[in-house]
DNA sequence: ACCACAACCTGGCCGC
DNA sequence: TGCGGCCAGGTTGTGG
């Protein structure tokens, strides 16, 4: 599933291929994905803009056009962009298909039709409510503890609003909570300081060693050029990749928290202190 | 402002 | 072997 790291991972491996290229013409084979404007539309805005950029915010891919427009895509849980020559014959389970000069198409794979692609004029109609970027600068542990601080939910339930921390998914939520060691049920207000810096650093290094191995590839994710990440192999308790707790041999246990397949080690992550 | 949950989808897995 | 049923999960919308 794309979390922060896979969206990155596509951004850093799909700019060479389309910044500085015209599209040609897009093609939707389910018209639901397309969020805002209507087809009509959507078709005459994009034909024959330069795509001058690509940046990533959370987990949207936000595509900046030479006429203003920004085209904003979501992968959310089973879309993948695979870059291939327009002869070639189209990914399975391709939704769209993104024809730029130069012979090169972008696929937009995705399986299970929950994958959004809109045009906007304005970013922040679509962005401007996410927190901030877990990776930069301003996200310090004393702004962490700061936000936490109003916060009664349960920490893994925080972690994954997109408006308090952006582009944490359910896998890299279940890995940083277990390299902090904080039970996934702790309210958010309820971490200690220390446990508010140890979560800040857990964020920061599953995410940064998740871009590194380009991306975890366990069910459907796959880089623009057609491979699998390798991040998987680095989880340790994410969507149950080990029975038991690789640190204390407890049974890893799985329970849901907002609907969401949570796993952890209820030795190694206390829920009382 | 905060919190909780259904809805959207369909491939893949489980049990019979 | 075949089939029915259920699970996965990011975001939006709704309601408390």
């Amino acid at each position: 599933m794309p979390e922060l790291p896979e969206v990155e991972t596509i951004k850093n491996e799909l700019e060479p291929y389309v910044v500085g290229r015209n599209i040609s013409g897009v093609t939707l084979f389910w018209e639901g994905m397309l969020r805002q404007p209507s087809v009509r539309e959507f078709h005459s805005r994009l034909s024959g803009q330069g795509i001058t950029g690509l940046k990533r915010r959370g987990k949207y891919l936000i595509f900046s056009l030479s006429s203003g427009d920004l085209l904003v895509i979501h992968l959310k849980m089973s879309g993948s962009l695979i870059v291939g020559k327009d002869s070639s014959e189209p990914p399975k389970y391709t939704r769209a298909i993104i024809r730029l000069d130069g012979g090169t198409s972008i696929f937009f794979s995705d399986p299970r039709k929950f994958g959004k692609i809109q045009l906007v004029k304005d970013k922040d109609d679509i962005v401007g409510k996410l927190g901030p970027e877990p990776l930069e600068a301003d996200f310090t542990p004393e702004v962490l503890a700061q936000r936490l601080s109003k916060r009664k939910a349960p920490i893994k339930a925080i972690l994954l609003d997109q408006g308090f921390v952006a582009g944490i998914g359910n896998m890299y939520a279940d890995e940083a909570l277990f390299s902090a060691g904080i039970h996934p049920l702790r309210p958010a207000s309820s971490l200690s300081q220390d446990e508010v810096a140890r979560l800040h650093s857990a964020i920061q290094q599953v995410l940064r060693s998740a871009i590194t191995n380009k991306g975890a590839s366990i069910v459907n994710y796959l880089r623009p050029d057609g491979t699998p990440g390798t991040a998987q192999f680095q989880f340790r308790v994410a969507h149950g990749r080990a029975k038991n707790c690789p640190v204390c041999g407890t049974p890893i246990a799985h329970i849901p928290i907002r609907g969401r397949g949570s796993y952890f080690c209820s030795k190694c992550q206390p829920e009382k202190v």
